[in-house]
DNA sequence: CTTGACTCTGGAGTAGACTCCAGGGTTTAG
DNA sequence: CTAAACCCTGGAGTCTACTCCAGAGTCAAG
């Protein structure tokens, strides 16, 4: 019998079952089929979706990118699924430079500070407190 | 007379007003003298601590960091100014590299797949499908 | 004095993605 | 049959860094 209960299916897609039912609730996941308890009851489908939407995550998308994904997948429109995904490409480029821009004002600044003597002497403290905007 | 208003202030520094009284309420900035209408009044201090704090945030801490990095900064002691940078640095390389992770695996499905044809040409589907774990 | 700009407080709302809780009912192994 | 393990709902709480609001008081210029 393939179905499962809410824990199975949390546990075969690696999922807090709190998270399965958040993902209910914000549409994510199609509402399940009930027993007459109430209990949710769910196939080898749900599970796959799940999944999907966990490998997303780690692609680094976000659950309103991932709705939009699952949509055109559920679609199986190839070229609409590229589309997001190099929209998703940019995103992740322009973060990376942004975080690398910050990252090389910061290491200047460590290379240069003595890690002793006069504070007057720390590039740091001189970047924080001085009237010049920190450039390139 | 260097007290200013907090609209003043905020000008200056470059920072909203509510900032300036939120940075306030989380302790990150000192609870300013008032007047007897109970407006604050504040010195050139204020405005130094806030442009550091404006500088310490484009250089990617997060106010927490910045509230330790403040203490020793007061203290001067530029020992313990390097070592939280030094920190934060390997934070960032950290962030980078995990994005840069995603951003490889990524590109790699968009470069494979066509963008037309069949769903089962899509390699960003099967990927997403697939049973396997998404390797280096 | 009047007017408009400024300031005060306390509290609520925002985004994103959960996470946890109380106070129940249900299922299943033994 | 019993007890443990599981499931249900609705709602509140978490984190970060603000941002906005109403309703009221204050200040400065003319």
């Amino acid at each position: 019998m393939n179905t499962f209960k809410i824990g199975e299916v949390a546990r075969q897609a690696g999922i807090p079952v709190d998270t399965v039912r958040y993902y209910e609730r914000t549409g994510l996941l199609p509402d399940p089929v009930r027993r007459p308890s109430g209990y949710r009851v769910y196939g080898l489908e749900a599970i796959r979706r799940l999944r999907f939407i966990r490998r997303a995550k780690a692609l680094g998308f976000t659950l309103v990118e991932i709705e939009d994904l699952l949509a055109v997948s559920d679609q199986r429109d190839v070229h609409a699924i590229r589309a997001v995904a190099r929209d998703k490409l940019a995103d992740l480029d322009r973060r990376i430079g942004e975080l690398t821009r910050i990252r090389e004002a910061l290491a200047k600044l460590v290379d240069h500070c003595p890690g002793r003597g006069e504070s007057s002497s720390c590039p740091i403290l001189a970047a924080l407190n001085d009237e010049a905007e920190a450039g390139s």
